[in-house]
DNA sequence: TTCCAGGGGTAGA
DNA sequence: TCTACCCATGGA
C-alpha cells in the first residue's frame, strides 16, 4: 500500500465537525465516519492509482488533513483528484458570509454563527448526491442506509471499502438485476434513467457546480428526471450551496410542528411563509432551525475544531 | 395485519 | 391548483 498526506486550505469560517454532521450523509456509503477519532472515511476512484481511501480530518489552523492509501503508487493527477473530492465534499469553496449576515443579531440562531454551521457535506459527484437523494424518498432512514451500502457494494473494492458505483455500472445492469442488488423497489427504474442519461452524455449534472448558472435552470433540469419533485430537487440544490428552495420532508414538518409551531401540524405554505424573509438563505436558516436538538449536542461534543 | 418512512407520478375534479 | 390513490420495501 502506498500512502499520501495532503493538506488543503480550508476558508476561515471553516468547521470539520459542523459539516460532517450538516446532515446524514456521513452515515451513506461510501462514507463512514469514525465518530470517536473524528476521521471520515471514503473510498475514491482516481484517474492513474484507481481506488483509493481517503481518511479526513481536521488539519492545522484553516485547512483539513487527507491521509490517502492505494494499492498503486499516487501521481499528481491523482493528488488533484483527492483535492477538489475534499473540496466538494466539505463545501470548502462556499462563500457563507451572506448567510452569517443575514441571522446576526438573533440570539436564537447565534449558535449557527458559534459553530460555524452552514456548509453541508455533499458526495464528490453530483451523480451521487442524486442516487443518495433518490433513495431518501418514501423510505425510512435505515432502508436508505441499506440501500447506499447494498448500492456501494457494485463499486470497486480497496482495502474493505467500496467506491460508489459510476453512471456507466449502473446502466450496464439490468432493471432486474439492479432492484435485486439494492432492493430500492419501485425506484429502481428511475435510478438506471438517471444512470443512462449521465453515461450517454444527454446529462451533465456535473455542470451544476457552475456558480454562474440560475438555480431555477438546474431546478428545471432536476424535476425533468423521474422520480425527483420538488423535495428532492431542493435536497440537491441544498447539496450544491443553494438554498433558495425549501427541502420540506416528513422529518422537516414534524420538527418544524414541535420546535417551531407549538406543536400544531404546519402545512408546507407555513413553514414557507416562516422563512421567506431570509431570502436565498431561506433553506439553510430552515434547515439549521431544525436540525438543531441534533447538530448542537454533536457539535458540543466534537468540540471546536478547524 | 396495518401503517408509514428524510415523496413522486398521475388521473380526475 | 388540489386531492386521492398507487407505487416496492422493510421495520415497527
Amino acid at each position: 500500500m502506498n500512502d499520501l498526506d495532503l493538506e488543503i486550505a480550508a476558508p476561515a469560517d471553516f468547521s470539520f465537525a459542523a459539516t460532517v454532521f450538516s446532515h446524514g450523509w456521513r452515515r451513506l456509503a461510501p462514507f463512514e465516519y469514525d465518530d470517536e477519532a473524528g476521521v471520515l472515511y471514503r473510498a475514491e476512484r482516481l484517474p492513474i492509482a484507481g481506488p483509493a481511501v481517503m481518511r479526513m480530518s481536521p488539519g492545522g489552523p484553516g485547512s483539513v488533513r487527507v491521509q490517502v492509501t492505494t494499492a498503486r503508487s499516487l501521481e499528481d493527477a491523482d493528488a488533484g483528484v483527492v483535492s477538489r473530492a475534499v473540496v466538494r465534499c466539505l463545501g470548502l469553496d462556499r462563500d457563507l458570509t451572506g448567510f452569517y449576515e443575514a441571522i446576526a443579531g438573533e440570539p436564537r440562531r447565534k449558535w449557527m454563527i458559534d459553530h460555524r454551521a452552514g456548509r453541508m457535506l455533499a458526495s464528490p459527484t453530483l451523480w451521487e448526491d442524486l442516487v443518495k437523494t433518490l433513495a431518501t424518498t418514501n423510505i425510512s432512514w435505515s432502508g436508505t442506509m441499506a440501500a447506499c451500502g447494498r448500492l456501494t457494494l457494485l463499486g470497486p473494492e480497496i482495502d474493505g471499502r467500496r467506491c460508489f458505483p459510476t453512471p456507466s455500472e449502473i446502466s450496464a445492469m439490468e432493471v432486474e438485476e439492479l432492484a435485486e442488488a439494492t432492493r430500492l423497489g419501485y425506484r429502481v427504474p428511475c435510478l438506471r434513467a438517471l444512470a443512462s442519461a449521465i453515461h450517454s452524455g444527454d446529462l451533465d449534472p456535473e455542470c451544476w457546480k457552475d456558480p454562474a448558472l440560475d438555480t431555477d435552470e438546474i431546478a428545471r433540469q432536476i424535476l425533468a428526471l423521474k422520480g425527483f419533485g420538488p423535495y428532492a430537487a431542493a435536497n440537491v440544490l441544498k447539496l450544491l450551496g443553494r438554498h433558495e428552495r425549501l427541502a420540506i420532508d416528513s422529518s422537516v414538518r414534524e420538527r418544524f410542528r414541535i420546535l417551531i409551531n407549538d406543536g400544531v401540524k404546519p402545512s408546507d405554505s407555513d413553514i414557507e411563509r416562516c422563512y421567506e424573509p431570509f431570502g436565498r438563505w431561506r433553506g439553510l436558516v430552515m434547515w439549521l432551525d431544525v436540525m438543531k436538538p441534533h447538530l448542537l449536542p454533536n457539535l458540543e461534543k466534537a468540540g471546536q475544531t478547524t
